[in-house]
DNA sequence: CTGAATCTGTAGACCGGTCTGTATATTTTT
DNA sequence: AAAAATATACAGACCGGTCTACAGATTCAG
């Protein structure tokens, strides 16, 4: 596959993404991506032959790794459970406000949309949520918690969030967000960050 | 308005909640949504001449109106906060069970696909959403909490519970949901005191 | 009491446009 | 020249919405 396929490529799942997390999946229609991607439609079908579906899956394990990569590497450096709550919650309120609160988790609408009547879309949204999770209890488990508990508080802590963001997206305010995070740090157990460093 | 009519116009309202509920807002038609009611596309056009948007604007106030109801009903009753959250937490549950996890909250799944496109519809989930969050912090007054923030803490419940019910959608099991209760008791069981310090 | 006018609501054909997907021709790269 | 990728025309279905026709009840003049 030579650079111009892969650009090609790149830029049909950036323009999907860009789509679908503004406006889900059956709000998204292929001529709005191939316009978004200035790729022609002949070119979607060669590089994504199993169309639509395959294109989107593709557009959210991308967007989900993303994050997941994000968090793995805090994890990495050593930052608590708090602080790994603390980033993700940002990295939402920011990518709301950036895009005047019509894109919110790159994941949340597809996955409600398609979770009862597509299958496979649902199942790749079921393993990015689990991966983000898994990097969450992760770390609590080397704060202390044991696995099983580990897996519940991370998620809910990934639910409150999530939440968290349906209703910043619908009041159009970070409030909901700023509040999740207090209550999160609060399941969680941990100190703000301003109170670690004093 | 004759009986007939009314009743042509409540199963038309009835047919778009169940369609929207597990299909999202742009991936029901009108064709499906006449079909499902059993009524003509005239009849749609007479009752709700502003077309789609006024129905599904219609189902989601009906939706929300009666978790509302039922939710001020316990209140009245003297249910406390986690009684409270406990029912509404059940009654999602209970949805998805029995959708075979097909439908949730009736309000998310149109809330995030029209959040950042359609205002007028966004305006009605806020509304929903605000609806519930007043009966839920109008409690947590009486329990002792201040009016910020029984605000503050209701709106986190919510945000938890409606997380919850797009992680338990996505993967088809009310464990979330549980997981999220317990996280809801002792979120509002346990921050007066510190809320009361603050 | 009748019978035409009116109102409510039903019924579905029809409109332009968009949807996903296919087929085929052409250009670019190797 | 073969393979990779682009480019576009097209197909059939469906979209939301408009239109006209008409059935059944109600009203009201005579």
């Amino acid at each position: 596959m030579g650079v111009k396929g892969e650009e090609t490529r790149a830029r049909l799942i950036a323009g999907t993404r860009t789509l679908i997390e503004a406006q889900g999946y059956f709000g998204t229609g292929l001529n709005q991506i191939v316009a978004e991607a200035g790729a022609p439609r002949g070119s979607l079908y060669f590089h994504f032959p199993e169309g639509k579906d395959q294109l989107v899956a593709a557009a959210l394990t991308q967007a989900g790794q993303e994050v997941g990569d994000l968090l793995a590497s805090l994890a990495a450096e050593g930052a608590d459970s708090g602080a790994l709550t603390e980033r993700l919650t940002e990295v939402f309120a920011e990518r709301l406000a950036r895009s005047d609160y019509t894109k919110g988790c790159p994941i949340a609408t597809v996955a409600l949309e398609v979770a009862g009547t597509n299958e496979p879309l649902r199942a790749v949204c079921a393993e990015v949520y689990e991966s983000w999770q898994r990097v969450l209890a992760g770390r609590l488990e080397t704060e202390g918690f044991r696995p099983a508990e580990a897996a519940t508080a991370a998620g809910q802590a990934l639910a409150l969030m999530e939440g968290a963001v349906l209703l910043a997206s619908v009041r159009r305010s970070r409030e909901p967000l700023d509040h999740a995070q207090h209550a999160v740090r609060h399941l969680l157990g941990t100190q703000p960050a301003a109170a670690r460093t004093a």
